[in-house]
DNA sequence: GAGAACCAGCTTTTT
DNA sequence: GCTGGTTCTC
């Protein structure tokens, strides 16, 4: 590990007040908070002091893992609060919900259980919704996505929709009625969606002043400012309201999170907030010249960006190149072809990542890469906790540590014969009046509510919840005992492919082992969801040596030797939909710089020329972010011939549709 | 009112 | 190919 420089030096350094750092890519500005959080700890000030927070579990994972490091091990920095924003507010708001009005043992809501939510919600407001001079109401998926954008802004639903889904805006009133009886509908089932854990969170700091837990935090560190919105800065601010101990780092070149209400002004709004230093780090120990030269020259095409100059330290490397390939299978014929000539110059298949804009694109190139045997992981949406099975039996291990909670209710509910939505809803209905759940035979409200196909199931299934309530049962036997036994028959019924999810389920109880009690185990698989079975699997990795596939989302903070950038075409990056306006196009654009300046010496652009969707074959072009670089920013590798016939064709723009 | 069977649309990125 | 929604039948 190199030496620091002056700059570097100084922000580590800085103790008291506010600090802000302008960084620009590579120029080590997580090493640079890191490294400061562990200097405080070696200078005695306790590790339960320093509070680190950033946006993506990726982020976290990397800011935990260098402190401890830095610190001579874990057992020097036990104590700190360090992760991302939503794991924090489930750590204060486990201990003082109970001060804002919730039980301590809410359920934290994924994405999809807040949608299930919405899907109830809807189904039970608007049965003559289906039209309103012959349109239909949204979906739930739509209403949260709206109901989410609305609070991550910071807008009111009117001011929203007329902004930006003017085609919404003759629901109004419903949205209006349905975004507060979900409200409504959380509360009394004891949960939170993601939203929540901020809000919620923001609302305590602001109304219970003199929390333990705050008031120990002397030192609050933000990385990746850029991606906070403004909920996050007003929760910084009263976090550091006392001692004004404030430091974020931050590359407005860097937000690509806008589309969820991160808004980078949120660095320029710094200085005036907080007031304190502005340190600023332009002298990047990444990459070669010529990679920084390309993203130099791609970002200055962006309007809306502040003043910086990266400046490289690091020697010559060549080119950075490009090769138009026909479609994504000789694409990831070329990019295996590469991996093996990088490999044979020394280049360990760790330092190479391949990057692309979305999951979808990296499909061909796995099977391809099974094929020929090369490991890999992929570091994306693995959706293991979001499948109906994993979903099913969890939902077990939810009620029992949060009573009411309606979605998880529901689910199981409608596992047994004869019970739909609406007798699922009445038996709900009964816990939620009783303010509880008794399943004891003699409750004879809910004995009238169960109808009698499912007399039998029910019986077994209260002797299952009465077995996994008994002492010394940990997460792992929960859900073993479920998936063997309530479970196993509705599993076996409902899939056709229920062995193979039954195998998952032994997996996910394997995986459970690692949690003591439920109230952790449910929380990390809520708020770090793949991530964590990730990082599981990676412990069970006998050989370190894998390719890593990933989101340019989701790689940002990370670097490699060679870096595959794929799927390059128009449509796709810049993707078809965030072609304008011109702040979304700029997204894109820092997305294009955020993958380049993930690679420190080998770079290879790939832009497949057709790609087949839906039975069609389409014709791209290179990508506009390509096309836009000067002559001389990169070297034009040798395609394929088939893909030097399309070229001529190119001219006529993208998305010329072909019949194949 | 439940549940099977059929049909359409779709695939951006994360907590 | 998969999900989510709708329709049809019992």
């Amino acid at each position: 590990m190199s030496q620091l420089n002056s700059q570097q030096q100084r922000i580590v350094s800085h103790l008291e007040g506010a600090a802000l750092v302008i960084a620009g890519a590579g120029s080590g500005k997580t090493r640079v908070i890191t490294h400061r959080a562990a200097n405080l700890i070696k200078q005695g000030v306790p590790p339960g002091a320093i509070l680190m927070v950033t946006f993506t579990n990726k982020a976290a994972e990397e800011m935990k893992r260098r402190i401890q490091d830095m610190a001579g091990g874990e057992a020097n920095t036990r104590g700190l609060m360090a992760g991302t924003f939503h794991s924090m507010a489930n750590r204060f708001l486990r201990r003082y919900g109970n001060l804002i009005g919730y039980d301590n043992n809410f359920t934290i809501l994924d994405d999809t259980d807040s949608r299930d939510l919405f899907k109830a919600v809807i189904a039970d407001m608007v049965p003559e919704r289906q039209q309103s001079n012959g349109r239909k109401f949204p979906t739930a998926a739509v209403v949260q996505g709206v109901v989410s954008m609305g609070f991550n802004r910071g807008l009111e639903l009117g001011e929203l929709l007329e902004r930006d889904y003017p085609w919404l805006i003759e629901w109004m009133p419903e949205l209006e009625a349905v975004a507060a009886a979900y409200r409504a509908r959380k509360k009394t089932s004891n949960s939170m969606d993601f939203d929540d854990l901020l809000d919620n969170w923001c609302h305590l700091l602001a109304t219970c002043k003199n929390l333990e837990m705050a008031e120990k935090l002397r030192f609050v560190m933000v990385d990746e400012y850029q991606d906070t919105n403004l909920i996050q800065a007003e929760i910084l601010a009263l976090l550091a309201a006392k001692h004004g101990n404030i430091m974020a780092v931050g590359d407005d070149a860097q937000s690509i999170y806008g589309w969820r209400g991160a808004n980078f002004r949120n660095i320029l709004d710094f200085p005036e907030r907080f007031g304190g230093q502005v340190f600023r780090l332009e002298q990047n120990y990444r990459s070669s010249p010529e990679i920084l030269n390309l993203a130099n020259h791609s970002i200055n095409h962006n309007t809306e960006q502040f003043e910086k100059r990266l400046e490289a330290i690091r020697p010559a490397a060549g080119l950075p190149g490009m090769a138009c390939l026909r479609d994504e299978y000789e694409e990831a014929d070329y990019v295996l072809e590469k991996i093996m000539e990088f490999r044979d110059r020394d280049i360990p298949l760790s330092q190479m990542g391949v990057l692309y804009r979305n999951h979808a694109q990296s499909a061909v190139l796995q099977m391809r890469l099974s094929e020929r045997g090369i490991p890999f992981q992929v570091r994306s949406g693995i959706k293991f906790f979001e499948q109906a099975h994993i979903k099913d039996v969890v939902s077990f291990l939810k009620v029992l540590f949060n009573p009411l909670d309606e979605i998880a209710w529901l689910r199981i509910l409608k596992m047994l014969p004869g019970v739909g939505n609406v007798t699922a809803r009445k038996i709900y209905g009964i816990f939620s009046r009783q303010r509880g759940v008794r399943l004891a035979p003699d409750n004879d409200e809910l004995n009238k509510a169960v109808p009698a196909k499912a007399r039998e199931q029910w019986k077994e299934f209260s002797l299952t919840m009465k077995a996994l309530l008994a002492d010394g049962v940990g997460p792992a036997e929960m859900i073993s005992m479920v998936a063997r036994g309530f479970y196993h028959t509705h599993l076996y019924s409902a899939f056709d492919n229920a062995p193979e999810r039954a195998n998952e389920l032994e997996y996910l109880s394997e995986f459970a082992s690692r949690y003591g009690s439920v109230e952790r185990f449910l929380s990390q698989l809520a708020l770090v969801g793949a991530a964590v079975i990730r990082e599981y699997e990676e412990e069970q990795e006998d050989d370190p040596e894998f390719l890593i596939l990933t989101s340019i989302h989701q790689a940002k903070g990370l670097e490699w030797d060679a870096v595959f950038l794929i799927g390059l075409a128009d449509g796709r990056l810049p993707h078809a939909r965030n072609l304008e306006p011109l702040p979304r196009l700029e997204e894109e654009r820092r997305l294009f710089y955020v993958a380049v300046t993930r690679c420190k010496r080998f770079l290879e652009l790939t832009v497949p020329l057709v790609s087949y969707t839906q039975g069609r074959a389409e014709i791209c072009r290179p990508s506009r972010f390509v096309e836009e670089l000067p002559t001389g920013a990169l070297e034009v590798r040798q395609g394929s011939r088939e893909a030097e016939s399309l070229t001529p064709l190119l001219g006529q723009g993208p998305g010329l549709s072909v019949e194949w």
